[in-house]
DNA sequence: CTGTTAGTTTGGGTACGACCAAATGAGCGG
DNA sequence: CCGCTCATTTGGTCGTACCCAAACTAACAG
């Protein structure tokens, strides 16, 4: 550091002595962020309403246009903020809801390049707890989503239909356990899930006729609010349809093993 | 598509007849770094390399140095990349880790005002199969942070270093699962509840004594990798402990009932 | 020769200022 | 009263200039 001998005022100037620690100098626009992103999680500002334009905000915090916008872009990308355009535009007060939770989740998937079994565990972990839960707290028209998504199923369509509303019927569920917290992960989980079992080519009539069936018992389970049913039958059913898809997926590793 | 009926050049100037649809125009900076994020997702880019200077960018993008500069920091938002200044400084690629998943959560129980009982009620959801997993995939130096952990449980400090170490210990677990997604969300939700449970005011000798032998417990049956008895134990555990809870929050909320 | 110091270069951060595009509302004519 | 046009508001983009931080470089002093 810099020399603490000198506490001697010569003659002439006096030069101060101060001990500095390194100091962090945050960027502007990540304190305006912070900023506003406190009082919008305080409640400050009810949802819907909208923050002063862009200029207002220049006015009051003498930073520039620049600045302000790019403390905005930040709430907008934490999904605390929509931005409109055109007059009686401007940034809207928003709550985050799954879907912010679920883009993140997707992210690192993708980004971690996360194994399709560890998706399958996470999986198994998660969902009997989700099913539980939709026993103790589902509504009508939670089974009415779950009946619709059965139906779905059992119409023989083309592959991607099935898969779809496979994952349709597994939303279902973490939406009918009304917790926003594991709708919103199971979201994620079931969608990258889906992605990663398409194109693997072991859904066969007979898969279709387990699943449905497991889904079957499964929503009976719910609709009569037996939670301990509801946790063993989804239990049950990812485990074997993790199990059937680890075992397709090592054939094909061993039938394609460059690849 | 576009009509069919117009096949007559008339005189003079010709005027195309096309149908349009109405057509969004994404934001400049949207689709950049959507290109961006691809890229980086599809692991173009091995982790820890910049990205092109800003200035590079607008040179090859021809977009203005502000859009550039609004989309990196949309990615930097979302964890992608890792922005520093100064010589050899720039973008860098980064995969999002479990700190994503984290803060996300975070935002999202506080913007929505989640209430403890879901917190709770989530944490029984997940941390029994977290437990489980940690009891199959553990290895020695998962099981030296949970000791640690404990230890600092016993210690008898002030509330907040055992509430920190209680934590702690949640946390390791979640580590010692080996599963990113779980571990960032537990993360999370263990911040959270200590967040919420601080200034509760129910931890007293007692309640500190049986959590150290339920956690003591706990990790011996991930340390002999006991996978059922470490379930069953983390859901007694996280049971009891959200009874605990919720019972004085609702004598506390008798007693203020105006607040 | 060595160490320190003062440039120099390369990068991001901020500030203006101008203009474009979209949405809305006011005013005007039918 | 209806519909059209036009002005206004507000975000989106552009370009330039300048500042600050970090790392490298060269010159200078010892």
């Amino acid at each position: 550091m810099t020399d603490s001998t000198n506490a001697a005022p010569a003659s002439g100037s006096i030069r101060a002595d101060v001990q500095l620690s390194p100091m962090q100098v945050p960027k502007a626009s990540d304190v305006l962020a912070d900023d506003l992103r406190e009082r919008i999680l305080r409640g400050d500002f009810p949802e819907g309403t909208a923050l002063p334009p862009e200029r207002e905000l220049v006015a009051q915090t003498r930073m520039s246009r620049t600045t302000v916008r790019e403390a905005l872009r930040i709430l907008e990308v934490q999904g605390l903020v929509q931005i409109r355009t055109g007059r009686s535009g401007g940034a809207f007060v928003k709550r985050p809801g799954e879907e912010s939770i679920a883009s993140t989740v997707s992210l690192l998937i993708r980004g971690r390049q996360v194994r399709l079994a560890a998706l399958l565990e996470t999986r198994e972990a998660v969902e009997p707890a989700c099913a539980q839960l939709a026993a103790k707290y589902r509504t009508d028209a939670d089974l009415v989503a779950l009946d619709r998504a059965n139906d779905a199923i059992a119409l023989e369509g083309p592959l991607a239909d099935f898969l779809q509303a496979n994952v349709d019927w597994h939303v279902a569920v973490a939406v009918a356990s009304h917790n926003e917290l594991l709708t919103g992960f199971m979201g994620a989980l079931s969608r990258a899930i889906y992605a990663a079992t398409d194109n693997q080519g072991f859904i066969n009539a007979e898969v279709r006729k387990t699943t449905l069936q497991a889904h079957r018992n499964i929503t009976e389970a719910i609709r009569k609010r037996d939670v301990a049913a509801a946790g063993r039958r989804m239990t049950k059913h990812v485990h074997e349809y993790a199990s059937a898809v680890l075992e397709v997926e090592d054939r094909t590793a061993i039938d394609v093993p460059g690849d």
